[in-house]
DNA sequence: TTGCGTGCAAAGGTTTTGCATGGCA
DNA sequence: TGCCATGCAAAACCTTTGCACGCAA
């Protein structure tokens, strides 16, 4: 399925680039979509989605689905989608948007008990922890 | 704010009574208006949405946010917010789109360490382990 | 030349808001 | 009687799709 060739563009490269330039960012289409309008030739919001589609479907870029009716967010995470980072999680602060990457053994061991005990596997790269950062809680 | 006095209706009752009758159900807006449309009086995607807030402010009903685009889902917890269910997490098929919830000592521990640790409180109604289901991870 | 990439406009879906009316207290 | 609750329509938003044109190979 979908086996057609993918042309070589300016913005694909564009793209990976902005957002490689971001390690640990998460954007939102709007505001890529922002960052290229300032390029002498913007990158229209609909090329902004099917690139993001395109990195996504690579492993390239990982989408987030944050709260319902904000937008989705993409971050760089890897030239070879989640064997890049294995034992991360991600904690994101609900208050101040913070995002923390967590990575250890405990971690590890959860995900093995979720398939051990539930016969889930879970996908890492799409999870997060949500909840509040060191700095919002004490407030 | 917000200290205006509440009145108390019949579609307040209604609803409660409805997502009550439906533990661990997790229920769209959609779904709650189609089914008081069967009523003598239907209820209003507008009142739904309404009720819906109110309830989930008063901390019996919880909000769940999954992919971006599909409608968020809503679920009776319980008179006293999250201490009800205090061990529960959620995990979602992102194959099959399946809920499943799963309760036991071990997420309880990885909630402690990410506090201890981590320095980060862990919202469990917020957060949703994404993967693959028994069934679709054998495919 | 072929067919994917692009951008505009329009559609799709969920959720929110404005406003006049209805119902609780 | 006062004020919140309701419902309809319309708006706001994010995202996807249709279609004609542009551009890579």
């Amino acid at each position: 399925m979908a086996s057609s060739v993918q042309y070589h563009t300016k913005n694909y490269d564009d793209m990976l680039a902005f957002l490689k330039s971001m390690p640990g960012k998460h954007l939102t289409a709007q505001e890529i979509c922002a960052h290229f309008s300032k390029r002498k030739k913007p990158m229209g919001m609909t090329t902004v989605y099917r690139q993001l589609d395109r990195l996504v479907a690579q492993g390239l870029v990982q989408k987030y689905n944050l709260e319902n009716g904000e937008s989705a967010c993409y971050e760089f995470t890897g030239q070879n989608g989640s064997s890049s980072d294995p034992n991360c999680f991600h904690c994101k602060c609900v208050n101040c948007g913070k995002l923390i990457h967590i990575e250890c053994e405990e971690i590890k061991r959860v995900e093995k008990h979720i398939l051990d005990e539930h016969d889930f596997v879970v996908d890492k790269a799409r999870t997060v922890f949500y909840g509040l950062c060191a700095n919002c809680k004490n407030k």
